[in-house]
DNA sequence: CTAGTTCTGTGTATTACTTACACAGAAGAG
DNA sequence: CTCTTCTGTGTAAGTAATACACAGAACTAG
C-alpha cells in the first residue's frame, strides 16, 4: 500500500534517478531508438562552464539548451528535473579529491583531516558557483562520496566510533562550506559595489554602529571598537580558527580515550 | 566617481533599505499621502504565517498579497524586493533571544554558550521555514543582532580576542544552522515519502551499499556496516557531538592562556 | 479654503522560467 | 518488413518578479 517511491524510473535498482545511475556507470544505453545527439557529461559540462563564467543565475534549462544548440525540452530526455542537473553539476564541480602527496604516508589523523578540509575549501573557493546550489539531501553522487570516503579514511587512526567519525566529517564539511560561502558572499558584494574589501567591511561596521550602542549592545560595541573587522585576511583567520578549535576538541577526545586504554592495559 | 551605492533610498543614513530602517524604528511615517492600508509588520506576519503553514514555496509576492486582500504590487510600496521581505521574515522568525533563567547568574561561559546554541537550534527547528531562506549577507536586522549580542556576551569571560569571539559565534551559529537544516531535510523526506525515519535512513544505506564496496570505499563500507545510521536520535547526537568538540577545543585554548597568564603572574 | 505636493493602491504588461504533452521520425529487433 | 522504442522538438500552460504610469487620498503652505 506504500505508494511506490519510485524515484528511479523503470530499470532502477538503486532508487536513484536515471541520470545519477548513469553517472555511476550503471545502466547501459538502450540500443533501440535514434542515436542521442547529446550525452549527460556534455550537458553537465556546458552547464558548469556557464555557471563558472556567468554565475548560477545564468544556468536555466533554456540557456543550457541554447548553449548546446538544442531545444530546451531535449534536456529533459537526460534529466527529469532541473534539480537533478544541479546535483550532477555539483558533483562535476567538486571533482575527485586530489591525490595525497607522497609524504602523507607518515601523517597522523590531524594532518590528514587538515589537508582534507583545506583541499575541499580550495575547490569550493575556486568554483564558488557550487555554493549557490542548495544542498537537498544526503550525498549520493560519485565524487561527493569519494570526498566522504577520504574524510572518513583520514579519521581511521583516531579510535572514534563510526557515528563519531561521520559526525566529524559533517561538522568539518559544514564549516568548510559555511566559511567558503561567506567568503563568496563577500566577494559578490565587492564585485557588485565596485569598492574594496576594506570599504565593504567599513560600511558594515559603520551601519552597525548606527544601530547599536553600549547600552543595548555592549558586546557588539566592544567588537566594533576592536580591530576584528580590519584586515582582509579575516576569512582565512576565521576558517583556520574554527578548524583549529574543532581539531583541538577532537584531539582531547582521542587522547583522553587513548590514555584510558593505556591505563587499562597497564 | 564611485557610483553611489545608494541602497537605502532617499532619507537613508544607515545605507540599509527603508524597510529595515523601519524595523529598527528609525524613520517616521511621512504625514503626507493617503493612510496606508497595510503595515510592514502585518505584511511580515502574514508571510510568516504562510511560510509556517505551507512552507517557503508558498510564499510569493502574489500569494502574500492575496492573503492580505490587496494587489501584488501594493507590497512593493513597503518592500523594494522579495529578498527584503525574506530578511524581515527571518528576523521575525528567530525572534528575540529568550530571557536567561535566573540560575544563569552563576554560569560560566561554557554553560552560557551551550544554552545559546540550544536555544537557537530550538527556534530554527520550530520554524524550519527559516532554513529555506538562503543567507545573503551579514546580519543587519534587530533580532539577528540581538542573538549575536547574546553570543558575544556569553564569551565575555573567556579572555578571547574580539576576532576570536566573532569567529566562535560564526562557527557555532553555522553548526546550529547546518544541523537544523539536515534535520529539516530529513523531516521533509519523511513527509514526502510517507515512511518512517528509519525507513528513510535504511533506503539511503541500501542505496550506498549498491554503489560502494570494500575495494573502492573501505571507510564508507565500515560506516555502513556499523550501527551509526540506526537510531533516530542521530541528529541530536550529531549536534551534541559537534558542539561538544568545539567547546572542548575552545576550553583548551582558554585554559591554556589562563595557565600562561597565571604563570607569568606568579 | 485652495492649490500643490506627496504618497498610496492598483492595473497592465514584460520578461523569464519550468515542465507537461503529443508528434514525427530514427534505429534497431524480430 | 514491420513493430517497438527512443530521440528531439514545438506548443502551451502555469507561475513568478517587478517596471511603469495613473487615479485619487491626505496633508501643508499660502
Amino acid at each position: 500500500m506504500a505508494d511506490e517511491d519510485d524515484a528511479g524510473g523503470e530499470g532502477s535498482v538503486t532508487g536513484l534517478p536515471a541520470s545519477l545511475e548513469m553517472a555511476w556507470g550503471l545502466r547501459e544505453r538502450p540500443g533501440k531508438g535514434p542515436r542521442p545527439t547529446l550525452t549527460l557529461p556534455r550537458i553537465v559540462e556546458t552547464a558548469v562552464t556557464l555557471a563558472a563564467g556567468e554565475g548560477m543565475d545564468a544556468v536555466s534549462m533554456g540557456r543550457v539548451a541554447k548553449e548546446l544548440g538544442v531545444s530546451t525540452m531535449s534536456l529533459y530526455r537526460y534529466v527529469t528535473a532541473k534539480e537533478e542537473l544541479y546535483i550532477l553539476m555539483s558533483d562535476a564541480g567538486v571533482g575527485a579529491p586530489p591525490a595525497l602527496p607522497p609524504e602523507a604516508e607518515g601523517w597522523g589523523w590531524r594532518e590528514l583531516v587538515t589537508q582534507w578540509a583545506y583541499a575541499q575549501r580550495a575547490v569550493l573557493m575556486a568554483n564558488s558557483w557550487i555554493l549557490r546550489i542548495p544542498i537537498t539531501g544526503a550525498p549520493v553522487s560519485p565524487n561527493q562520496l569519494a570526498w566522504m570516503e577520504r574524510g572518513l579514511a583520514a579519521l581511521a587512526g583516531t579510535g572514534l566510533t563510526e557515528g563519531e567519525k561521520i559526525s566529524t566529517i559533517i561538522l568539518i564539511g559544514g564549516l568548510v562550506r559555511n566559511e567558503a560561502t561567506m567568503a563568496a558572499d563577500m566577494m559578490d558584494a565587492i564585485v557588485k559595489s565596485g569598492v574594496s574589501p576594506d570599504q565593504v567591511m567599513g560600511q558594515y561596521v559603520r551601519t552597525l554602529r548606527l544601530m547599536t550602542g553600549p547600552d543595548t549592545h555592549p558586546a557588539v560595541t566592544r567588537l566594533l571598537e576592536s580591530d576584528a573587522f580590519t584586515g582582509s585576511d579575516e576569512p582565512d583567520f576565521q576558517f583556520g580558527f574554527g578548524l583549529g578549535r574543532i581539531l583541538d576538541g577532537l584531539a582531547a577526545l582521542v587522547e583522553g580515550r587513548q590514555a584510558v586504554q593505556d591505563g587499562a592495559e597497564a
